[in-house]
Parts: structure tokens; C-alpha cells; sequence
DNA sequence: TGAATGCGTGTTATAGTATAACGTAACATA
DNA sequence: TATGTTACGTTATACTATAACACGCATTCA
């Protein structure tokens, strides 16, 4: 799903996007946040809150469940990362700045997952909420499928 | 979102059409799978496999989780019901009838959910698919908010 | 300065969701 | 009746998430 790519570059300017975000918004990106934000995007795939608590206790001996879902409370209420409700997992923001509503292509192949927000997808949505006089608060778009490399 | 009406009713078709449906592919609608059926149907609500493990109880003694979860994966899987990740709940498929996706309008207000499949969604979520060369082979729309009456 | 407040985190306990693994009973079919 | 298969019972455990209370530290304001 994503060519083979310096991953390294995209924790860190994940990490540097999210700084500059918590300054404008006055939000206190701690340590801890920032470990957990940093774990989060291991990887482009989800990962589970379990996993991240137990590489936090590589370094911070005692992480208990809290912790870490307190972390991920605040980096998803802030958009910083998002929950994909199918898997019970977490995964980075991959574009943290724009206030918006996220759909997500996640590949049983490769394991990595992809956001795809379009405004053709939001126009549907919205006018089927309309047909059905429905006023939607939040939307939970997961696409479960193959990527393009992983289909051959 | 459902305007009153006699909630038997729709116990009961639900009901008859599914021992129609497994009739006709010679599929067992066990007493257990059929009373598990019934409680999801028990209102047009998200029902949690906990709550219906609780119900049938009250009818045979020791109703353990695997009890409910292997039937609700047996209604599942023959599209008699469907869950709700974003609720971790399950909801009597309206209309079993059809081979179909099925997307979800879940009202915060009245705690009813209405399914609502229609070709816009369908077309926008394979378009968006298509664009970044990606197979879907499942998916997962609901959509939370307040219904018509509700939103009042 | 010192009380008051708010916030982030630590800690213990518990709630809530789901499955593995193994045994037995019921059913189908020959 | 023998045989294989499916459904269910049962025990244990894994996985996911939150409640409730304590503590430390920074900010504010009397
Ligand atoms: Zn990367
Ligand atoms: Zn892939
Ligand atoms: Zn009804
Ligand atoms: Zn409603």
C-alpha cells in the first residue's frame, strides 16, 4: 500500500506535526502523549493499545492499562490519531491539520491502512442522512479489502 | 425513527423468514439460535451479546459466552444479523432476504438503528476504492447521530 | 506567601467483550 | 447400526476498556 519508503521520515514529522499543532491549540503534548504518538505510528498499519502499553513498559517500567488509553483519548479527541472501530486499534492521523471526517482503506494483506476522505464519499453519506431526515454526529468508514500490491 | 407500531409483528416476520431462509438453504435454525435471534430482535436497538446471554438464562440455566457468540456468528455469517463495531452490538438484519451490504443510521436519541443500503453509497465507496486500486471485500458504514424525530 | 484549583499521571481494581480447547450429545447418511 | 459431522456444554483464559482514588506539580489569585 505505501511503496517502500524512509519510515523514519514520517515518525518524525508526524511527531513535528503534532508539536506544532498542541502549541497553536495550547494543548500539552507530554512525554508520555508523545511516546504513545510515536508508537502509534510504528508502523502505517493499526496497532492495538496493548501492544503500545507494552513497549511503553520497556522503558517506563510500570504502564498500566490507564496510561495508555488516556494518551490515546487525547491524541484521537484532537485528531492526532484515530480508532478503526472493525480491528479495535489505533492508527496515526496522516493529516492532522485539516479538520475532517476520516475513511479508511485497511489492506488484510499487508496490514496497512490508508485514509481516503473524499468529498464524493461525504456528498453520499450526507444526502442518504438527508433522504432519511438523519442528522449525523460521527461516521465510522472501514474498508476491509486488498491493496493494489497485495492483490496480485 | 420508527414510528409505533406492534413490535410483534416484526418479531415474527423476522422470525419466519428466517426459518424460510435456512429452509431454503438447508441451514439449521436451532431452538438456541432461534431464541438468540429473537432477543436481538427484542427491539430495533443494538442488543450486546452480554444482555442476551442474561435472557436466555432466565430460560435455560447455564447459558455460557460461547453459547451466544457461536450464534450470533451462525446468524452472522447467513446474514440474519449484523454487529455494530462501533458499538461492539448486533441488530436484526432487516431485510435477510437480499445478498447486500447493509449501512447503518444509529440514532444516539432513541437508540434505533435503521439500515440503509442504497446504490449512491454502494457507487461512491467502490469509486473511491477503485481510485486507489484497492478491493473491498467487506464493509463497515455506520453512521451515528439523531434521527428526525430525535433531532426535534 | 499560602490556599485553591486544575490537570496529568500512578495505581488498584473491576467491568465488558470474545475465543480456545476439549468433551459430549444430537443428527444425517449410508 | 456404524460412521462422520454438526451443534452444544463447559472450563478456562485472552483481550479490550474504564472506575475510582491518590499524588505531584503548575497556575491563579487572595
Ligand atoms: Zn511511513
Ligand atoms: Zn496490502
Ligand atoms: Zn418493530
Ligand atoms: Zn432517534
Amino acid at each position: 500500500m505505501f511503496e517502500s519508503h524512509f519510515h523514519n521520515e514520517c515518525i518524525h514529522s508526524a511527531l513535528s506535526n503534532a508539536e506544532k499543532i498542541c502549541m497553536v491549540k495550547g494543548l500539552r503534548l507530554t512525554d508520555l502523549r508523545k511516546r504513545v504518538l510515536e508508537l502509534v505510528w510504528a508502523s502505517h498499519g493499526p496497532v492495538k493499545a496493548y501492544d503500545i502499553l507494552d513497549k511503553l513498559g520497556d522503558k517506563s517500567a510500570s504502564a498500566k492499562p490507564p496510561t495508555v488509553y488516556r494518551s490515546l483519548d487525547f491524541l484521537k479527541e484532537h485528531g492526532l490519531v484515530h480508532k478503526l472501530n472493525s480491528l479495535n486499534a489505533y492508527v496515526g492521523c496522516s493529516h492532522p491539520h485539516e479538520r475532517h471526517v476520516c475513511y479508511f482503506l485497511i489492506c488484510k494483506g499487508c496490514h496497512q491502512v490508508k485514509e481516503c476522505c473524499n468529498r464524493t464519499l461525504t456528498k453520499a453519506i450526507n444526502s442518504t442522512s438527508d433522504e432519511h431526515h438523519f442528522r449525523p454526529s460521527s461516521i465510522t468508514l472501514e474498508i476491509e479489502g486488498l491493496c493494489e500490491h497485495c492483490s496480485k
